[in-house]
DNA sequence: TAATCAATTAAGTATTTACTTAATTGAACA
DNA sequence: TGTTCAATTAAGTAAATACTTAATTGATTA
């Protein structure tokens, strides 16, 4: 799984982007005044967000609307989906391996 | 949403522990050798995760072991897939709120 | 009780991050 | 062509982060 995109998420303001941009677009100076920011701040975390393909911008004239990209929301979902669901059963889950501890007791 | 899980889950090391524990339990010391990192380094990653609920340990005797809490991320999983769905058309959607900028094209 | 062992906490450090203001880019239009 | 406007980039800074080694805690056992 990759690290990049929960660290594009797991900043606040970052994730209140995406939560706005979920509901619609918005262009760079509406966010800024939404979340009382600069527009370089909100263009820099557009960046971010863009680096990791969360976002695309669609151009019109000198703006730029801000678009959520579904899929790898998706994805991600699956993927945490999977890592909460135990594991079958192993053959080879001796519990010494398992834990790793030289007197470890039966989970 | 909260921004807490996700910088939990932002560093490349404590998402390997996260996989790691998905499989089964481990110790500080077996996830220190694994992952080859001081055994301080690992207790602080897992007190990272702790805090946030991710994780939990279950001593016996001097040994702590940690497993996965299987909740948080199934319920991170669906808020995702939350944000992976477009809301229904509003009525109240218009596109110069919607977008925010004085000359505003119609997305 | 003293020695042992896993785990945590303390202290220090190099790197990254999230913002600011100022300067720059690039398209629109009078 | 020159002005205007949205957006980005540059430069600087305070705070957060991920590690290290050393010291401490707390339970086990000789």
């Amino acid at each position: 799984m990759d690290s990049q995109l929960f660290k594009a998420l797991s900043d606040g303001t970052r994730l209140r982007i995406v939560e706005l941009l979920s509901g619609r677009e918005y262009c760079v100076r509406a966010l800024s005044l939404k979340l009382r920011l600069s527009e370089s701040a909100v263009s820099q975390h557009m960046k971010v967000l863009r680096d990791v393909n969360l976002v695309e911008g669609v151009s019109y004239g000198y703006y730029t609307h801000y678009r959520l990209r579904r899929e790898p929301f998706e994805a991600l979902s699956l993927a945490l989906r999977e890592l909460a669901t135990p594991p079958a059963v192993r053959k080879d889950c001796d519990a010494k391996e398992q834990v790793g501890c030289r007197t470890a007791r039966q989970a």
